[in-house]
DNA sequence: CGAACGTTTGATCTGTCTCAAAGGTGGTGG
DNA sequence: CCACCACCTTTGAGACAGATCAAACGTTCG
């Protein structure tokens, strides 16, 4: 097994896979091993090209990557992003083909996952998986057919810290966002000059800042009620 | 077996699964004996709601159905289409809960689908259609984010076109679309008084019809290339 | 015939985009 | 250490796509 010295990230990104299926002993030395051997990709580097075959799984263990969709005339719409802890590749049938483009955001490192043999618990913790990245596909649908610039914010920033507190990267409301605010507009269907004047407005109603890469959400639940927001649930145990 | 007479829908469904992943023998005689018990649906009532446990896999045979996401306040976002052939509750883990309502759009006929095996053909139809609805999900997002009202009208109906043309219910661009401007406003994020005005503006154009339920893509290539759409793929072999 | 429902039309309002330029800020090289 | 450059954010003014509100017009159906 691996010595004392996990690779950075590491920890972040399995407490979010063990929080997903209760994880034998086996599963986790299988983990453990995979985590051996990790990569990295820096900033604006292609981790999966649309059309092409995927590799295999993969895991995030630190920085942030996003799903993104580029209209020939330039347009682009980032489908989603994929977050420390968060899977890469996560398909059931043979011989996939990527449906979109994967960048990376910010310098990240992952690697490789195992195959899980049918009811093996890694298996589940992957459906598991791969049924909260469908859960946040709809939630980037409802944001971006039926709410304002403010309430796409809101509703993203608090999936965010959601999902970034899983694997305790977001606490008390605040968590790190690398990003420029023109790539969260891709995100939110919005211009960067509105989206800066959209994150003026938050800060002038005292709902929530975003400044040198941190972002305050001042009220969670207040927040929860103004966006209606549900809480994403993907089973029941 | 059954006998000679398959229930309402039934060969267009068949078809549809039959050409998402080769079917042994075996695989087709556990479809045929599914599709002997067959329920119906009248519009307006739901099929899945959001929250509760998924039932089982569910085969559509006839009619429309669509994912619906509600907003506290009223507003309504159609998250996508489920249409002849295609799955309803298609997870992979164990206890889903339905992350959307779907509610059936006119009059539904389906039927249980039966468990499938890992490597059982069938399993792999199950994920190829699983991975297809990402796919959908994929192009409802960069519609809503980043095309215009003209062009996510065309986007929709020329995915719709190509989803029918599956299972034989669409040819020469044209198609049935039994459904109200209102609804389809709500899978555009538009309102159903722009999304009028939008289907005059297509027919002033040239571009497309829909009139009476019935929809013609006037030049399906020209079209495809207006929107900068891509054909869906999901799997190569 | 009237009621319910869906579509169309008109007038007006507003949220977001567009284009353009001005400020920061951080990094790099001289 | 400063000057410069690239990149990001902010500000302003104006244009436009799409929303809103209201009413008229067809259908279909009891």
């Amino acid at each position: 097994m691996t010595g004392a010295s996990l690779p950075r990230g590491a920890p972040a990104a399995l407490q979010r896979i063990a929080a997903l299926a209760p994880l034998d002993e086996s599963a986790l030395q299988a983990l453990h091993k995979a985590i051996d051997d990790t990569s990295q990709l820096p900033a604006r580097r292609e981790l999966v090209s649309e059309g092409r075959e995927i590799g295999g799984r993969r895991l995030i263990l630190s920085g942030w990557a996003a799903r993104v969709r580029l209209i020939p005339d330039g347009r682009r719409q980032l489908i989603s992003f994929v977050l420390p802890g968060e899977l890469l590749g996560n398909c059931g049938h043979a011989r996939p083909v990527a449906l979109s483009n994967v960048i990376a955001l910010t310098n990240v490192t992952y690697c490789a996952l195992p195959e899980a043999a049918p009811s093996q618990p890694l298996r589940e913790a992957y459906e598991v998986s791969r049924a909260m990245e469908e859960a946040h596909l709809l939630a980037q649908i409802t944001r971006l057919g039926r709410l304002t610039a403010l309430e796409r914010t809101a509703d993203l920033l608090l999936e965010l810290y959601e999902r970034l507190a899983l694997c305790g990267l977001a606490e008390g409301g605040r968590f790190a966002l690398p990003l420029t605010q023109e790539i969260m507009a891709d995100a939110l269907g919005l211009t960067s000059v509105h989206l800066s004047r959209t994150l003026q407005l938050a800060r002038r109603n005292g709902d929530f800042e975003w400044r040198e890469g941190q972002v305050v959400l001042h009220d969670l639940e207040a927040l929860t009620q103004m966006v209606g927001r549900v809480p994403v649930q993907v089973s029941c145990h």
